[in-house]
Parts: structure tokens; sequence; C-alpha cells
DNA sequence: GAACTTGTACTATTCTCGTAGTACAATAGT
DNA sequence: ACTATTGTACTACGAGAATAGTACAAGTTC
């Protein structure tokens, strides 16, 4: 149980964005089901390294967007209203298109810059089944905790 | 040919990460040649609608990296060495790995975090051929050689 | 009710990012 | 030599990110 989630403090991209993102993928992956209790503001403060202030900023975020529940005294727990769901809406199916190109240009331009090739980063895509692991959340958690 | 990079204003990740990832990766899948020109920092950065200072300071720190060649008052060039190679030493195999992982949890957690279903992505990824375009880009250069 | 936990709301400070503007240095073209 | 182009250097300013610290609100547990 090492760490739920991982954040670079070197990375240029924000800590607060790191954090949402580890987040959301964590619940899109089935680390955090539906109902589960995240760590607390400072606990995960602690655990990160970082401000409190910032993981209570996310945590707002989230719930603002509908991903997570906090209840005053007991803690922030994943909303039953799964939030990856419909978080953008596109006037046309050719922008949602889109708007995953970029995303797969961005990745790609990260791995390249990392100096990987093109070919290992598909291999390693290949060979990555917890890419389907929203479906099969146990064995997403069970092949996970390898990696952890 | 309209733009050669996209950046977006919006995303929190700084826009000089952004330009810089977005040159590598024009250079690693071939869209910039080796030892070919790029803008000038200002027509750059007027194509980009960003600053100056901001272009200047990716290229001089890609210049460091041994990505980019500058000369003054001629352009900045793609540098002959490859830049993406060998940005970082890895003490084991396993740690190059594992780096791979973390980057494409990354965008498994963007992709997840926009909407989009691993499945989604999975199709995606195997119906785009640039992945390999880096590769293409040799090959066709080699071909070209031969063929005189 | 008292103690504890948890999320929330501030203020203040430091740092980075990005912009704006100006000035300078080196090269090419004339 | 003069001019235009290109990269470089610098200061100043504002916005956002992150930190540190404190205080408060709402719930649970005893």
């Amino acid at each position: 149980m090492s760490e739920l989630f991982h954040i670079n403090a070197t990375d240029p991209m924000p800590l607060y964005a790191q954090l949402e993102r580890a987040i959301r993928f964590a619940i899109a992956t089935g680390r955090l089901r539906v109902g589960g209790q995240l760590p607390t503001v400072r606990q995960l403060a602690v655990d990160l390294r970082i401000n409190a202030n910032t993981v209570a900023k996310v945590y707002v975020e989230l719930e603002r967007a509908g991903v997570l529940e906090t209840r005053r005294g007991v803690g922030t727990f994943v909303c039953a209203h799964d939030g990856t769901a419909t978080p953008r809406s596109f006037a046309k199916k050719t922008d949602r298109e889109h708007e995953l190109h970029v995303l797969a240009d961005r990745f790609l331009a990260d791995a390249l810059a990392h100096g990987f090739s093109p070919e290992e980063v598909l291999l390693h895509l290949r060979n990555r089944r917890d890419f389907t692991a929203s479906k099969a959340a146990d064995k997403a958690a069970k092949e996970k905790n390898n990696h952890g």
C-alpha cells in the first residue's frame, strides 16, 4: 500500500494538476472504488510531501466536478456519479477524436523526449492489460500492486 | 502546414514545457529534419501567440540539451546529434521500464479524465501509424539513397 | 458536553511562469 | 559601412502555484 498516487515535484506540471490526474486515474482503473474513502487532506499531504492546501484545493475541485464527495469530520469519498463519464460534451464526433489525437501526441512527445522509441512505446502498451482495467477492477488492483 | 506545433494556453502545463515537447516530438517523428531550420524566435512567438521570451527560453534549453543548434543572425537548426537518444541514463533496465510505465499511466489518466474509455484509447493508438513515423522516415531516407 | 478528527477558509510569503519592453551582439545581404 | 535579420540579455510587472501558519466549522466518538 506504499503509495496510492505518485507525484513528481520536478515535473513542470503543477502539483495540483498531477494529483487531480492521479486521483481520476485511480478511480477509473478501480484502484479507488466508488464509495471508497480517500486519504485525509493532511495525511495525503504528508505522504506526497506537498502542502495540505494543495491537496484540499484538488479535493474541492474534484468535488465540484462531481468526482468526489466530502463530509466534514468524516472524510472524502469517491462519488457514485462517475466523474470520468462525461466531463466534456463534444460538438462533433470528430472533435472528440481530435482531442484524443492531441492527447496521444503529447504522450508520444513525452516518451520520445525521455528517450523511448515509438516501437518501445507501442510494445509497452501492448503488454499492458490494465488499460482495460476499468472493466475488471479486481484484476487491475492485483496487477497494480506489483509495480506499486 | 499552417502550424508546426500546437500549444494550448488553457493547459496547466507551462507553455515552455509544451513547446519543448512539441519540438522534440516534431524532430522525433521526422516533421523536423536534422539540419532543418526552425521558425525564428519572434516568428514562432507570433504564430503561437506567446511571448518571444518564452520561445527563446525553449530554444536555449534545447540547445543546452544538444537538440538544437543556434547561429546568431542566421537561425536555429536541428542538431545532428539526436537529442532524444539519451536524455537520461538509467541505472537499470527496470528503471527504464518503470519510467515508461509512469508515462503511460499519466497518458491514461489524461485520457480517462477527458472521458475516453480505455478501449477507445487502445483502438485509437492501434489505428495510428505515426507512432512508427520516425523509423518510417529513416527507411524512406535509406530507400531514397538506394534509388539514387 | 468534551475531545478528536476532518474539511474549509483565511492571510502572508516565496517562487515560477509569462508578458512587455528595451537594448545589445553576431551574421547576411546590399 | 549600412541595414535588416536573428539570437541573446536584461529589467520590471502581474498572475498563478505552492508553502507555512492559524483559525474555524461540522461531524464522530467517548
